[in-house]
DNA sequence: ATTATCTATAGATCTATAGATAATGC
DNA sequence: ATTATCTATAGATCTATAGATAATGC
């Protein structure tokens, strides 16, 4: 039943990838140890050769989604260069992400739960935060580097409010004005100070 | 071991009452039946008398405690009259808001898990969000009703998710960065257009 | 007579561990 | 020889139900 090292290392990483996707949708305590085993092609017994708990697979979980979803970010900022924060506020703020949480934002699917979790997986989703935050604040044209970061910081936590809010009501009109409402003021700010203005002006 | 009328009555709104709290601090899942009816006082076999099921006490939990929130906000609006929305804006990005999810807002302690749970929780969150949003919608001061209720839409969410982000993290200069940050966007926000013109010709 | 609550338990989880197995890697 | 995985299970949950009990309310 031993596998060479090469596997090994490929069983790992299928189990993290796994359950980063299956703790964002079914939530942390949604899926067992031993079906989430069974979705990386393994029994739940072989578990603990991998982690020493839950809790520190929960973590690698974290990380990893987190991780992938500030390269996601950069990816569709470079995709799209005339309007680089455009993208990733379209993105984040559309319906398709509100309906596919286990590929979506960690911190949209999983946040409200972390501060219930061990000092490990918090310190993960810190970490996780940090770099999302690093990754927006590439995308702000104007002001200084405190500015931007902090304008970062209230655009992700404006985006991550709003998905929350339109992925939990059963309304699909109130989800959908809930996303738009929130893309035309991110976007709106994002256009600068001058085209504001002349919005305003008309 | 029958109770009178007024009894039952009591004992129907201890439960809710404390699973209202209980569920925002450790969970839905954090808090079985058993514990819960203990914390109300009763046993765990009574529980079916009042509810059918535990996820239609997650559903009475979630209303009360989303209508208790709108409450408060109304409450705290009209202890300051001359900034209404300053005051709600403040008490919900406060570090005592982050550091009490028991008694704090609903969406912030629960709101990544409502969309895993039950048609009935759903529709309370719909609801209660709903409340909410017209709550704050009545502290803006300028513009139509739908610019007024769109503006507490993007600030609700605002708020939501520095302090989802502000309790998540384990880094408390993170923690309170965060929340400031928000403030002073939405602070700045509040203040009016005139004020902002003024702040920005400085 | 009705019914809110209690005690007790069924049945289904879930995490974690123990011991067997068999292939890798020294 | 080591060790990644497997089978099997311990022990602790958790939701929900069954039947007994005793006080209310007709």
């Amino acid at each position: 039943m031993r596998r060479s090292r090469e596997e090994v290392t490929r069983a790992h990483a299928r189990i993290v990838e796994r359950a980063a996707v299956l703790f964002r949708e079914r939530g942390i305590d949604g899926i067992g140890l031993a079906d989430l085993m069974q979705e990386a092609g393994l029994t739940h017994g072989g578990f603990y050769r991998h982690f020493p708990s839950k809790d520190e697979l929960v973590a690698a979980a974290c990380a990893q989604a987190l991780t992938e979803s500030a390269r996601r970010m950069r990816r569709r900022a470079q995709k799209d260069p005339t309007d680089p924060l455009g993208a990733v506020v379209k993105g984040f703020l559309s319906r398709d992400h509100v309906a596919d949480p286990g590929r979506g934002c960690a911190i949209a699917a999983l946040g409200s739960d972390i501060f219930r979790c061990g000092a490990e997986t918090r310190q993960a989703f810190t970490q996780g935060v940090a770099e999302l935050i690093a990754a927006m604040a590439e995308l702000q044209q104007e002001g200084s580097a405190r500015e931007r970061r902090e304008r970062a910081m209230t655009t992700l936590a404006s985006m991550l409010g709003a998905v929350i809010i339109a992925r939990g009501v059963s309304d699909p009109e109130l989800r959908d004005t809930m996303l738009e409402v929130m893309r035309r003021q991110l976007l709106g700010r994002a256009v600068g100070a001058r085209a504001r203005r002349t919005l305003h002006a008309r």
